[in-house]
DNA sequence: ATATTTCTGTGCTGATTGACACATAAATAG
DNA sequence: CTATTTATGTGTCAATCAGCACAGAAATAT
């Protein structure tokens, strides 16, 4: 089946990624309709019959951040032998993730938590399903731990893991704050010692 | 020497804090004029006349937020005997900080990072200066104990200290999404194992 | 070639923004 | 009392916002 009409004179993905940069940058409310023309190179007519609105514009865009940016991290947390190695690798991964040359610091998803459109009920909260779900990932490596026996079975799983997220927002934070990369990446190294205490070759608590 | 001219009919203290309720809950941005007459309960003419401007208005807020809210976390800091036991404190205060209620829940600083005023140059280096300040504190809290031999000597302060303020910011993080206070506050308790590699009755690394 | 469909660029719209002009009200100074 | 000073409330300003109407352009279908 051929495709009728005047075709786009524009590289949709490239438009959306382009829009990704402003938003990560400046958030929802402060990204004008006139920054995401510049931005993206095309008309706001054309924005619009491509992408709806500028609400649903952003939504795709947490979900293009989300599929080709932010993949990372849950692949490096199970990229280790155990969780240890997996969470520090995770956290190392978002470390680079947010200090990119040539891109907007920080964490797309986190940076937009007080940028909220003035309808911003939906996409907050996908948003802030975004951030809880990183708990849950780690969560399930530390009980996979568990299970093998590697970590004791005492393990309070949902305590560690809402504290290496609350780690990882921080480095979202810091990273946006303009932190060097090599002044973050010492916190995935240290970030060890949380758990430790809970390792089954241990007996001290 | 009395006053000239037409008092004034309202707090002004009262006022300031009203209005550091709304920017606390909603952000700069998305904090309109409007929004400021109905939090602070007077008309705009004599917000201006007793602010100047919307800009200034939040600046001050942000030192009324220092100095009436968050002077908490540096007391807590000093008050315990051993730089553990500070930090642990001073996270601790922070959640009960980040999470009271009838107030809108996060770190006022923190929850102000994205929410940038069109020309937030000046305001967003006094919010940045105050977000890192706390890493100084810590690490001076450490050095402290460093110095008087409950910590190793080959500490890495700054580290740690980077380490410790990224907990912080995360649960500002969490405290805004909603984070129950109960869960929030496991994270002081298990932060403490980031310290105890470096106390110097262990000679375990 | 003609009709149909879809995209593009110009330019507009009603609503909202931060900020203030103006006249009036309420206090003190003399 | 009158003059002066400062605060208040109504109403309004230019600028900017997101969104779209419209006409022309560029493709396919028949």
């Amino acid at each position: 089946m051929a495709e009728r009409g005047r075709p786009r004179n524009f590289d949709r993905a490239q438009a959306l990624d382009r829009a990704l940069m402003a938003f990560w940058q400046n958030g929802f409310a402060a990204t004008s309709m006139n920054d995401l023309v510049e931005a993206m190179g095309i008309n706001s007519p054309s924005i619009y019959a491509a992408f709806g609105s500028k609400e649903a514009l952003f939504a795709e865009a947490v979900q293009h951040y989300h599929t080709a940016y932010a993949d990372d991290l849950p692949a490096a947390l199970k990229s280790a032998p155990d969780a240890a190695g997996g969470i520090e690798a995770m956290l190392e991964a978002a470390v680079e993730l947010f200090t990119r040359a040539n891109r907007p610091h920080g964490c797309f998803v986190v940076n937009s938590v007080a940028s909220n459109a003035p309808n911003g009920i939906e996409i907050e909260q996908t948003l802030k399903e975004l951030r809880q779900g990183r708990s849950k990932q780690i969560a399930e490596r530390l009980t996979e731990d568990v299970r093998g026996g590697r970590l004791r079975d005492d393990t309070p799983v949902q305590e560690l893991s809402d504290l290496y997220a609350a780690i990882l927002q921080g480095l979202a934070q810091g990273a946006r704050d303009g932190l060097a990369k090599e002044r973050l990446l010492t916190i995935p190294r240290h970030s060890r010692a949380l758990i430790s205490p809970w390792m089954a070759d241990k007996n001290s608590r």
